[in-house]
DNA sequence: GGGAGATACTTTAGGCTTGAGCTATTCAGG
DNA sequence: CCTGAATAGCTCAAGCCTAAAGTATCTCCC
């Protein structure tokens, strides 16, 4: 096998290691997605937003969960409007920067959020059990490294 | 550690796991959508539909494409309807069934596309590259497992 | 052949997401 | 101080996506 043959190989192989990658994703996906929709009427994007608040009890500005969520700024716009009309969430005004945010969970929001947290991760086990531990360890390693990589290579 | 304690890390291991497949897999996801935006003016599902129909020569029905693509087929007849538009794809009456479709790519589709692919191919050798062919071996063999599981347990 | 149920597709309403363009505020240098 | 550049956030149009409901056709079975 020749020098060019076999880069044509290797590029196959990027390209079918992504697609698989993305298969997988999105089994998961649609799994969590619907179980949220009908068992608590909600939707993955919300249930990801609360969730970053959670593990930051001072709140978070825009423009962080912005970047933590990796989504644009006015879809978070969108998305904690939705939040804050339903009274999960209450958007501060921050001290140090008036055109700034804080945005923090409410009791209720916090509530909510421990509920469907435990379903959540319930669903996960569920969906993976099966998956030995041993591959879920050598995953976790993989992915790592795809991820710096990638990261690497985006920038 | 005593059973329930291990149970619980297993549990956060199998939610961390999943955390980290749906970053790496968002940060292929937004390179590749940002170019196939800026460079070609489309966008990944429909990149994806077109993919589909090169595969398939002799054209698909819409619920194939649907099953394919894993979305619903309300989704596929907007996209459809676009492509059609664009002259990119047809929609030729299916001699055996008069409710179906057989979608194909039109000579023009399939030059676009080939041109898209191309390319498509190049940034995710490019993100990839860096990432070792051992890597990438173990992850494929990783992620057939977990595609696996995870359709047996979502049934 | 005829009716019940399945299947192929479309339509609709509602939510997510983006990129571009807007205002208001902050910050850094002169 | 001031002024230009950067930053925080919002709005908008357009496209993706879903679930549910609707129409047309097919298939099976009596």
């Amino acid at each position: 096998m020749d020098l060019e043959t076999r880069a044509t190989v290797d590029d196959h192989r990027a390209l079918r290691l992504w697609l698989r990658l993305l298969t997988c994703s999105q089994l998961i996906e649609r799994h969590v997605r619907s179980r949220l929709r009908s068992r608590f009427g909600t939707t993955l994007p919300r249930f990801d937003l609360l969730s970053q608040l959670e593990r930051h009890p001072l709140g978070l500005k825009m423009n962080q969960l912005s970047r933590l969520l990796m989504v644009t700024g006015g879809n978070v716009t969108g998305i904690v409007d939705q939040l804050v009309k339903e009274g999960l969430v209450e958007r501060v005004d921050d001290a140090a920067d008036r055109r700034a945010w804080r945005v923090k969970l409410t009791r209720a929001g916090a509530k909510a959020f421990a509920e469907m947290a435990r379903a959540h991760e319930e669903w996960v086990v569920e969906l993976l059990s099966g998956f030995s531990r041993k591959d879920a360890d050598a995953l976790m390693q993989i992915l790592a490294r795809l991820k710096e990589v990638t990261l690497e290579n985006a920038a």
